[in-house]
RNA sequence: GGGAGAGUUCCCGAGUGGCCAAAGGGGGCAGACUGUAAAUCUGUUGCGUUUCGCUUCGAUGGUUCGAAUCCAUCCUCUCCCA
């Protein structure tokens, strides 16, 4: 038994945000007894890094003896979540969903144990699609009062833009969720967002309402920035954990490249490392905070993709901008003597190995002294590229902007 | 159902016949400075080998030498009344 119980680690973590009964929490999960469920709707066909806060969450208490519970929200996916939202989400097809809850379900099995019974992965299209509207209103619709549903703060923001009864509605299916799981599953929590509290909370008051009895819920702070924006997003959308949409040294570089302010606050919410480790680097302040991020970005693409992915990703960034000359791990493309059959420009090749949007855009960079060529700045964008330049090595290293670095190799 | 209004580039938002590839801001990208940070300053931000051409202002047609701008129809959204 550890000094401390898990709730008093989530809360020195920082992770928790809201909860509805702090007494009955701590005592069910520090002693195992939760059998707590998140939610998690197949929005896209990878998980990202909003999802893998409440996957750690999961785990920990997982690792604690409690039973988790993953939902995949097969149908509150069908009606779209308004929380958080000013406009309207993009309606996802029946195949969509289900092709999404399939790789949703992958990924989560690489996080949580499900051997054995210890977690259980349910969907809730099983229970919703088959709802019978008149009943539905009869059981549980008599137990919302719309005048408080309008209060919850998910819907103030809508309230200004528009707000469509079918998103309406979603608050009702998680409550529904949540009473549902109550009953079959024995599930007493229930966890999310902090942008999940009012719809969490309509299930906890479902539950009272229909069964006299009592479950709970908590939220998990989310994981924002020193400017006060969602972590996770990047200009291209989200940091994926699929290694397909993002790769593991993107996926390395992101938490890398975070700001300084927010470093000791993502080690501790995201990390596993232990808390007396992490109150050491309190300290660290300037350059030294470099490490810190290197630990981080460690830490979590190993956590995401393994030890081994998370070493080659290190080992290149290091090489890449320390000093070394190691170029094995580097993103590349591989080019054959056929791309070479007319003139190649530097154009061409920035073209072919999909570093830049459009052939304007490469211009621009050129001209503006933000590409280079092993080390050689480029000065003209019509600069031909020789096979021979690849002769000493085998390939050359392309350098866009400061962070970029790509490897064209000749085959 | 009746009435009013709106849809402009990644986002917000100006533009109400030619000077419009379209002000301004935000964001992005690049450069300088740095620590792969932040802040700051500079440049840039539809596409094309570029004193020019092409595509873009919700959609489709039309008026005009010329349309983001005028007309018609349609679509979407917001507001007011019911």
């Amino acid at each position: 038994m550890s000094p401390i119980g898990v709730y008093e680690e989530l809360q020195a973590r920082g992770l928790i945000a809201q909860v509805t009964d702090e007494e009955e929490i701590r005592d069910l999960v520090n002693n195992g007894k939760a059998v707590f469920y998140i939610g998690f709707d197949p929005t896209a066909d990878s998980l990202h890094v909003g999802h893998f806060m409440a996957l750690c969450l999961m785990k920990r208490l997982q690792m604690a003896g409690n039973k988790p519970i993953a939902l995949v929200g097969g149908g509150t996916g069908m009606i779209g979540d308004p929380s958080g939202r000013t406009d309207m989400r993009k309606m996802l097809t029946k195949e969509d969903i289900n092709h999404n809850c399939e790789c949703f379900k992958k990924q989560m099995s690489k996080f949580i144990d499900f051997s054995d019974g210890k977690a259980v992965m349910v969907n809730n299209a099983h229970w919703l699609l088959d709802l019978n509207y008149v009943e539905l209103l009869r059981e549980v619709g008599a137990c919302f009062s719309v005048n408080r549903m309008l209060t919850a703060e998910c819907y103030k923001q809508r309230m200004e833009k528009g707000l469509s009864f079918l998103e309406f509605n979603y608050m009702i299916m998680q409550s529904y969720d949540f009473y549902k799981l109550f009953q079959d599953y024995g599930c007493n929590m229930q966890f999310g967002g902090d942008d999940q509290w009012s719809n969490m909370l309509g299930g906890t008051e479902l539950i009272r309402r229909k069964l006299g009895k009592d479950a709970y819920a908590m939220t998990i702070t989310l994981l924002l920035n020193s400017e006060g924006k969602k972590m996770g997003k990047t200009q291209k959308g989200a940091v994926w954990l699929d290694p397909e949409k993002t790769s593991p040294y993107e996926f390395y570089q992101y938490w890398r490249n975070v700001a300084d302010a927010d470093v000791l606050k993502c080690i501790r919410m995201l990390t596993f490392l232990p808390l007396d480790e992490i109150d050491k680097m309190d300290s660290w302040e300037g350059a030294q905070l470099n490490t810190a991020k290197e630990i981080l970005a460690f830490e979590l693409t190993k956590l995401v993709h393994g030890e081994e992915e998370a070493k080659k990703a290190q080992e290149a960034a290091r090489a890449l901008f320390g000093a070394g000359t190691n170029t094995d791990n580097m993103p590349s493309t591989e080019l054959s003597d056929a791309d070479f059959a007319e003139d190649v420009t530097v154009l061409d090749l920035l073209t072919k190995c999909s570093l830049i949007p459009s052939r304007k855009e490469g211009r621009r960079l050129i001209q503006q002294g933000g590409v280079s060529l092993d080390g050689e700045k480029v000065q003209d964008p019509f600069a031909k590229v020789t096979k021979d330049m690849f002769e000493e090595n085998g390939y050359v290293v392309i350098k866009k902007g400061k962070k970029v670095f790509h490897k064209a190799v000749l085959k």
